[in-house]
DNA sequence: TATTGTTATACTCTATAACTATA
DNA sequence: TATAGTTATAGAGTATAACAATA
């Protein structure tokens, strides 16, 4: 992710601008910091979690092709994904008998033990920066995104917002 | 940026987990849309634009090396960046009296323009995705989010927030 | 010694497009 | 024809580290 900008414009949606720098910058500060310690402590990435956190919550397993939507990549990035997740012993692919194309993605007995601890510690990251926040605020900000998600859902595409 | 997850926990701090999937989900969404709009429209990037506006929000230049705090990125790919932007003539590099280590880097005549229509377009791509949400949600989320960004500032490290 | 900026390099992440195999 | 996944490739974006010039 990038950051913010200061720009002053003419055209008095001023207020849309600032919006959008202070989500960017929030979001920017706290992915940078958990990529950081995802690589640090666990030895992996963002995009390796997240997948395995797609998985964790889908115990008998997602299509690729349900994990590009989900995750918001093409497939070759999929593709690749689960090559070197596979390669470590934290996915395995299953084929479907009803379409031999599908390849259906889970985690191992591995992958899951190794998922519930990195998950446990990323929660607790979470908690420590966001518990500092009243937690009136983070229910009013968690509203308030919502609003922008179903907004966003609605406006670009049909992608999962 | 990278998407969202949707993992369930046992700690009692999902509602964090769950605050930060959506704020990481509507960025991603919004940027992508950014980066794509700033490659199609003027054959730029993310990361050109908003040094372009860090510029333009200081008609009397920046240092490199305060260029690299505000973007947070290293020294190295301001460097590369300035570059580039140098030999597109949109900015230009100038030293100091005072300490001949140092450049300051302002926008061309040809750079504010080329920023001044580029800023327009972004400014209002901003609006028509954001002003689908009621005024008076938008100015909750960001003072929600000012609360969240002074939090970063305070905790993690000395970078702005 | 510390700081500013440069260079070289490598890696992660992503998109595009051509491909294979199934449907 | 259309879809699922693969492969190859290119580019964006970033960090690390060694370096030169200056403070």
């Amino acid at each position: 992710m990038t950051n913010a900008t200061t720009f002053h414009s003419e055209q008095g949606h001023d207020s849309d601008v600032q919006l959008w720098t202070r989500m960017t910058s929030c979001c920017t500060v706290i992915e940078n910091e958990l990529r950081t310690r995802l690589r640090n402590e666990f030895g992996t990435t963002l995009p390796h979690f997240e997948m395995m956190a797609q998985l964790a919550g889908a115990p008998e397993g997602l299509k690729m092709s349900e994990l590009s939507r989900r995750m918001r990549v093409t497939n070759g990035n999929i593709t690749g994904i689960t090559d070197q997740l596979e390669k470590e012993g934290l996915v395995e692919r299953s084929k479907l008998a009803t379409d031999r194309r599908t390849s259906v993605i889970k985690l191992t007995i591995n992958g899951r033990q190794a998922f519930s601890r990195m998950s446990k510690a990323h929660e607790q990251w979470l908690h420590d920066i966001f518990s500092r926040s009243p937690q009136q605020k983070r229910s009013s900000l968690y509203k308030n995104l919502g609003v922008i998600k179903s907004m966003l859902k609605a406006q670009l595409h049909n992608k999962p917002a």
